[in-house]
RNA sequence: GGACCUGUAGCUCAGUCGGUUAGAGCGCUUCCCUGAUAAGGAAGAGGCCGGUGGUUCAAGUCCACCCAGGUCCA
């Protein structure tokens, strides 16, 4: 393995080899007769260009079915596009220059949907891409998409079961609408558009026009943040047990609720009389605007008091103003007061023509005349500008508005105690959606807006008798059309216009029936994935009965409304059961300055870039164990260059590391036998501890679904593996040492494997690398070995990684550097006598000290603290008492146990309840902490000094020997000068060891017989020659 | 307005069963080590763990309320 890396350029490396050996089916086939695991695609709309986001979810559908693979599952991945719906048109729209649905009829529905489908195509590619150069294995081949005829035939046939299940209905009712696209939206596709917006406030007078308070000339007081429905008035609301009351304010009388006086009156208000609202029903009131025709207001059949419960007195004035077109609640108070219902507004969001003032004005946009025109007629009381979330389209930004529509419903209140039961067998990852913003959606679950007044969609099969609007005829495939139809149209392309010219003769009376001109929201489409994705239940029966529901599926947080919530809905509603068993929610990937990345801002990353500048490996382990998955993170290259540089190479360099000197003295796995890890070296016993322990807790994340836990074991590991075990142990693999050489290979195969399923393109390649010819992605799934864990030897490492750590602290304080040898290092602490030898030759090597004891010896200064973990458990209340009598005490035992007073009770604590630190009193370089110290003997005797020269002049010559790019195992001829005596003699002293180190055949104090470089260092007045003596 | 999430070093984030000196990385300064490493180590600077109150012998951790940001919903 070359010291060099270019991730990117071997990640191209290991996809050529998977693609030439087809590796991906290659795991599916080994794994046929395992037990199944079944995970669904979430199909993306293939609208667009494939953004960092999506890379998010599909690193996390990757991960857990190669991790399942491995463990002998067998994990079909079906890829899926989401062909059909608005973002599709729209982006066809903008294309072709349209703005409004007359264009498209124009056109021609033909056409356009051709180039619906064209577009999909097309990003369908862009997405294939993406998924490949990431390392997603999802079979891309054996695709679903939605738009194809046998998925269309099974959404009908799903619909036809609900249809005669009577779950499917048309309805009138106010819909959330969208004028842009003229067409009705669902809930969860409201739910996605919420946005800030600034609309006008006004409080406006309704003059009374009839009863007592119409002597008093007092006012209605009314509210409304859309004054552009003002002018389809048809009464006020009041809550019949809220108090209101008549007021002087201003120069009027005003009428309003009681407990919103001061706040739309102000302090100055003069409460004249008070009163129930019930008492308010009918009174008579002069409406807004005169603009449009109300049938029946001069018989007195509007513009009166009505009474409903919905009105609330949270803010505004407690009389609300009704105008049934355009709200829900309004409407349904307009039905049971008879009142009429008044539209001006086109399908197009704009006043008719031959409305006065506001004609052929966009609704929003009226507000300003509408408002302007209350000013001048002096009714406006107040105005100001009213910052609120307001929904507006969730693909074209439109406002939208509630409207008065015939659409065809599912419905799912009808079934919401079945959702709320199938939801609660469902695992949450994070556990909080359940309950919390999925459960409480569930529970407020409203009816499915099914159709859309659109063309690129799932037709809805209805067909309606021409002679009776109510004789309806579902249909539930292309077959049983045929069969209606009287000919053959199974070849037929379902869409529309073509299917639009299919007729039937009406089921219940045999007039001719033609199919009703709506298609159905795609995101039901999408539900409706489990069985639709085999043609079921027409074709692959079996297929489909094996592989449902899921036992694993995982999206953005943002489809709990969406695709969470519609297959889990259709699931029900055709088979009584939710589709999916666990379901992994993601959070938002943020940019570096902590927005959402969204095409609206123009922030996202291209994944393409970020592959070839990183690797997919570091985007991937970025998704995976940089911050919560579910939480919202930010994504920009610094974190991935540090993935890079702390995670990715230092795993690599482990790797290579070991080939090199695999290679280097001509070792390969199992050349010759080698003890047992048990009786292996302290470091390499712990190496097999902590690889093992390791094993067992990624295992254990995994299960749980939590890649940050695993990510960051995995990346703890390498670190102790790297910096701790390769480092302390580099002689012994120099000197080609069998069993670290087998240690250190146990450790790279199994963390390899445990790593391929995060990042499968450097664990491809550095598994090849270890000498294995078939891929990692076929090995089995590493198992731990318990009996090869053993904690209290982990526990000796660190005690002896920290003593190292404090040693190094007391030689930084002292300015002792450390390639001067010292005589010795004094250690107290607890455990020091469970540091056997091995371990304190390993301390005193990195130390660079010549012996190590303990610090007892010495005169020392004790200070004992409580250990107040150990306390609590056993003293409770009293914990406050024994520490103080602690800390009062004098020094513990020789046994280490500490006996003090308290209350006139005598108690013996043990090592364990105290933390005892030890301070030499004189002399020392100290570094302490928590009952650990660590003291270096910094007296240096000529002797020591001149060692320290040798190693001095090593280091330099091996920094001689790299510079000259001398290949480790080269032999040397050195030639070399000193201009201090001290140094020369220290040379000639130490020659031989010197000579040992740099691989020198011949160390000579002279000036070299050739003309070579001189390598001259001034600070230790040395000058050297190096000459290559062989391989 | 409601629900939920987040709030810990300049930045990105950990923080186990509640335990008294709150951690890591990045960045900055100084030094050290180095023949696998694009690494590594030590020291310094940097923290009212969003705020207030409560529970507790003990709170970053549990509870209540509040503030700020975000998401979702009205």
């Amino acid at each position: 393995m070359p010291a060099a890396v270019d991730l990117p350029a071997i990640e191209a490396v290991v996809l050529e080899r998977w693609r030439h050996e087809d590796v991906f089916r290659a795991t599916l086939e080994r794994t046929a007769d395992g037990p199944t695991w079944i995970f669904y695609e979430g199909p993306p709309t293939a609208n667009g260009h494939p953004g960092t986001h999506h890379v998010e979810a599909r690193v996390f559908k990757d991960v857990f079915p190669r991790f399942k693979t491995m463990k002998g599952f067998h994990v079909e991945r079906r890829a899926g596009w989401d062909c059909h719906g608005l973002p599709v048109e729209l982006a066809v729209e903008k294309e072709l220059g349209f703005s409004t649905k007359q264009d498209i009829e124009a056109f021609g529905i033909a056409e356009f949907n051709a180039r619906c489908r064209e577009s999909v195509l097309r990003h369908v590619d862009e997405f294939e891409r993406l998924t490949e150069r990431m390392g997603y294995w999802v079979d891309l081949g054996a695709a679903y998409r939605t738009m194809d005829p046998d998925y269309i035939e099974s959404v009908w046939w799903s619909l036809q079961r609900i249809f005669d299940s009577g779950l499917l209905v048309e309805d009138h009712r106010v819909t959330p609408y969208c004028p842009r696209c003229e067409t009705g939206l669902s809930d969860h596709e409201v739910a996605q558009g919420y946005s800030t917006v600034v609309d006008p406030s006004v409080f406006v007078r309704f003059p009374i026009t009839s009863g007592p308070l119409a002597e008093q000339n007092a006012d209605l007081l009314v509210w409304t943040t859309t004054p552009w429905t003002l002018v389809s008035n048809t009464a006020v609301a009041v809550h019949p047990d809220v108090t209101y009351v008549v007021a002087r304010a201003g120069g009027h009388v005003l009428v309003v609720a009681e407990p919103l006086l001061r706040a739309t009156l102000g302090e100055e208000a003069e409460v004249l009389s008070s009163l129930p609202g019930r008492a308010l029903e009918g009174t008579a009131y002069q409406r807004p605007f005169e603009l449009v025709d109300v049938p029946g207001s001069e018989a007195g059949r509007a513009h009166y008091v009505v009474l409903a419960d919905y009105v609330t007195i949270e803010d505004g004035t407690g009389l609300v103003h009704q105008a049934p077109a355009f709200g829900a609640e309004d409407l349904g108070v307009a039905r049971i007061y008879g009142l009429p219902v008044v539209n001006p507004v086109g399908t197009d969001g704009r006043f008719g023509a031959d409305v006065p003032l506001v004609g052929g004005q966009f609704f929003k946009t009226a507000d300003k005349a509408l408002v302007e025109d209350l000013r001048e007629r002096g009714i406006l009381w107040h105005y100001e500008p009213h910052e609120h979330s307001y929904p507006l389209c969730w693909r074209c930004d439109t406002p939208l508005l509630y409207y008065a529509l015939p659409s065809w419903y599912i419905r799912t209140t009808a079934i919401r105690e079945r959702l709320l039961a199938e939801n609660q067998r469902t695992n949450w990852y994070p556990p909080r959606i359940k309950d919390g913003r999925y459960g409480d959606w569930l529970a407020n679950n409203v009816d499915w807006a099914l159709s859309r007044n659109r063309f690129w969609g799932t037709p809805l099969p209805v067909w309606r008798c021409g002679a009776d609007r109510a004789h309806l005829t579902c249909v539930g495939s292309l077959t049983e059309l045929s069969e209606l139809a009287g000919r053959d149209v199974t070849d037929l392309d379902p869409h529309r216009p073509f299917i639009d010219q299919v007729s039937v003769p009406c089921r219940e009376c045999g007039a001719e029936a033609r199919r009703v001109p709506e298609v159905i929201d795609g995101w039901y489409d999408s539900g409706a994935m489990p069985f639709a994705q085999w043609g079921a239940p027409f074709r692959n029966e079996d297929q489909f009965a094996d592989s449902y529901p899921a036992q694993f599926i995982c999206e953005g947080i943002d489809q709990t409304r969406g695709w969470f919530y519609t297959l889990m809905a259709v699931g029900t509603l055709v088979f009584d059961r939710s589709s999916y068993e666990n379901v992994l929610c993601l959070g938002l990937l943020l940019d570096a300055e902590g927005r959402k990345m969204s095409k609206h801002f123009g922030n996202v990353l291209d994944p393409f870039d970020l592959f070839e500048r990183h690797g997919a490996d570091a985007v991937r382990w970025l998704m995976l164990a940089a911050g919560s998955p579910w939480a919202d993170r930010r994504v920009g290259h610094e974190g991935m260059e540090e993935i890079v540089r702390k995670v990715l190479l230092t795993y690599y360099n482990t790797a290579s590391f070991l080939t090199l000197y695999a290679n280097a003295t001509g070792w390969w796995p199992g050349k010759e036998p080698v003890p047992p890890p048990a009786e292996r070296s302290v470091l390499d016993r712990g190496a097999i501890s902590e690889l093992h322990r390791l094993a067992a807790d990624v295992d254990t994340a995994l299960e749980n679904f939590d890649t940050l836990t695993a990510g960051r074991r995995m990346g703890d590991f390498i670190e102790g593996l790297s910096n701790w075990y390769v480092r302390r142990s580099r002689r012994r693999f120099w000197n080609g040492d069998p069993a670290a050489l087998e240690t250190l290979h146990e450790c790279l195969d199994v963390l390899t494997r445990l790593l391929a399923p995060f990042i499968p393109f450097l664990t491809e390649h550095v598994w090849h690398a270890l000498g294995h010819e078939e891929s990692v992605h076929l090995q089995p799934w590493p198992q731990a070995d318990e009996s090869l864990i053993d904690p209290e030897n982990v526990a000796r490492i660190q005690l002896g990684r920290r003593i190292i750590e404090l040693g190094r602290a007391a030689r930084a304080a002292s300015g002792v550097k450390t390639r001067q040898p010292l005589a010795r290092v004094l250690i107290s602490s607890p455990r020091y006598a469970s540091i056997g030898p091995e371990l304190r030759a390993q301390i005193a090597d990195e130390l660079n000290v010549e012996s190590i004891e303990p610090l007892a010896s010495e005169p020392v200064d004790v200070t004992v603290k409580p250990n107040f973990r150990a306390l609590g458990k056993r003293f409770g209340k009293r914990t406050p008492q024994v520490a103080q009598a602690v800390a009062t005490a004098g020094r513990p035992g020789s046994d280490g146990t500490l006996t003090v007073e308290v209350d006139g009770e005598r108690i013996v604590l043990g090592p364990d309840e105290l933390l005892v630190t030890e301070t030499p009193q004189t002399g020392w370089a100290v570094a302490s902490e928590a009952g650990t110290t660590v003291a270096l003997d910094l007296t240096i005797t000529p002797e020591l000094r001149r060692a320290g020269l040798a190693r001095d002049a090593i280091r330099l010559m091996q920094s001689g020997r790299k510079g000259t790019g001398l290949d480790i195992s080269d032999r040397v001829e050195v030639w070399w000068r000193a201009e201090d005596g001290a140094v020369a003699a220290a040379l000639r002293e130490y020659s031989d060891t010197i000579a040992d180190e740099v691989l020198a055949v011949s160390f000579v104090e002279d000036g070299p017989p050739v003309n070579l470089r001189a390598h001259r260092d001034g600070e230790l007045g040395l000058t050297f020659w190096l000459r290559f003596a062989g391989g």
